[in-house]
DNA sequence: CTCGAAAAGTTAGCGTACCTAACATATGTT
DNA sequence: AACATATGTTAGGTACGCTAACTTTTCGAG
């Protein structure tokens, strides 16, 4: 039986699905108090068990919070996916949707989408970890290519999304780290996502 | 006498110039490990002094890490202000020349880059960093507004700018966290920034 | 059903870090 | 020359990450 799907039964002694538990105080948490902030201990504090136990679970700290990571890029990739569905095919739309969704998890789980950045160098030997974030980058590649007609893409597509990345990403920091309020323009996320989309696919938009 | 203009004496048990020794130690410290993995013990070990010596200059680690910020962003103003000067008032070569320099700057000092941006609830408080970041961003506005032909910028001109901003910024982050390797895209830092910048800004391009 | 191995908890403790309190020494003003 | 102040020191409290050694529960083979 898999450790992940097995039954809570609070023996009192044998917790059932500490694991779980961890990783979901660990999220909370590194929502809370922010990525930096975060204690191994006070996780274990939530969970109700000792400091010792998460270690029965994972390496060290970095693969609680590899763990948070994970489940974050899943819900993201989820997001996009059901934001493109009901969207025709090649439809710029479409581009604009996966935008909005890429700034609206950042805002929604700040933490979370810091945390998934500012530790890349420990999590560059997760191989699992890039891949998702590859299949990821893949659906907005796909997305630019069939807008401009293509079935696969060519290399100026892959720069066309790039660029896109990039824009929403920065958007998206300078979001959570509370610039866009600092700063007098009145930041509108979804008309700057369409306005910046419009001008790197122009061949997209008829009028 | 001001503190920071002390000359060192090395007395022995006075150390002259701790300060600044510290500020420095904490930047290259910073650099080195990054700002996650930095300590006020290792920088005490560096500046050859007891662990307790800085806090008879700093509040504590957060003070410390914000004199390297505000260090680097003078270092970074002086590039932005050193890069536009021989170029055109009105150029839009300018505002791609202000792109450059901050990518370039993340990419030369990404620790402190992140750090600037890592902790920024921390810095909330931080009156005179606030005021810089507003300074060197109204460095691009005014870039952008002179391009567009206005002395004062306008509502659009902000927008322009701080789409551009966005762009540069995510850029940045995705260099330094090595995504832009794990991507097969081959990515040109000076050729998307002109590209963009023309696409943001296409009536100051005669082509 | 029993029994032994493995899984999953525990307590105790090491090393390190941040920060404070109390103390020591140099500096510089009068 | 003396005292206040600036700037160091040592010692110690609290917290954290992690490991070692021990205890309890679970589970499968005979």
């Amino acid at each position: 039986m898999n450790k992940q799907t097995k039954i809570a039964k609070k023996t009192g002694y044998h917790h059932g699905d500490l694991r779980a538990q961890l990783v979901e105080a660990t999220r909370r948490l590194v929502e809370e108090k922010g990525p930096d902030h975060f204690s191994v201990a006070e996780a274990c504090r939530e969970a109700g068990v000792s400091t010792a136990a998460p270690y029965k679970h994972f390496k060290d700290k970095d693969e609680m919070l590899r763990a948070v990571i994970w489940e974050g890029m899943l819900r993201h990739r989820d997001q996009m996916l059901e934001a493109i569905a009901p969207l025709p095919e090649g439809s710029p739309d479409r581009v604009i949707a996966l935008g909005k969704v890429y700034v609206n998890y950042a805002s929604r789980e700040p933490g979370v989408f810091r945390l998934s950045f500012a530790l890349s160098e420990r999590h560059d030997d997760d191989v699992e970890l890039i891949e998702c974030g590859h299949s990821l980058f893949s659906i907005v590649i796909q997305a630019v290519a069939h807008c401009l007609g293509r079935k696969e893409p060519i290399e100026d597509d892959l720069h066309r999304a790039f660029m896109l990345w990039s824009f929403v990403h920065g958007l998206s920091f300078l979001t959570i780290d509370g610039k866009v309020n600092k700063v007098d323009v009145d930041v509108d996320h979804d008309r700057m996502i369409a306005d910046i989309t419009r001008r790197v696919l122009p061949e997209c938009f008829s009028t």
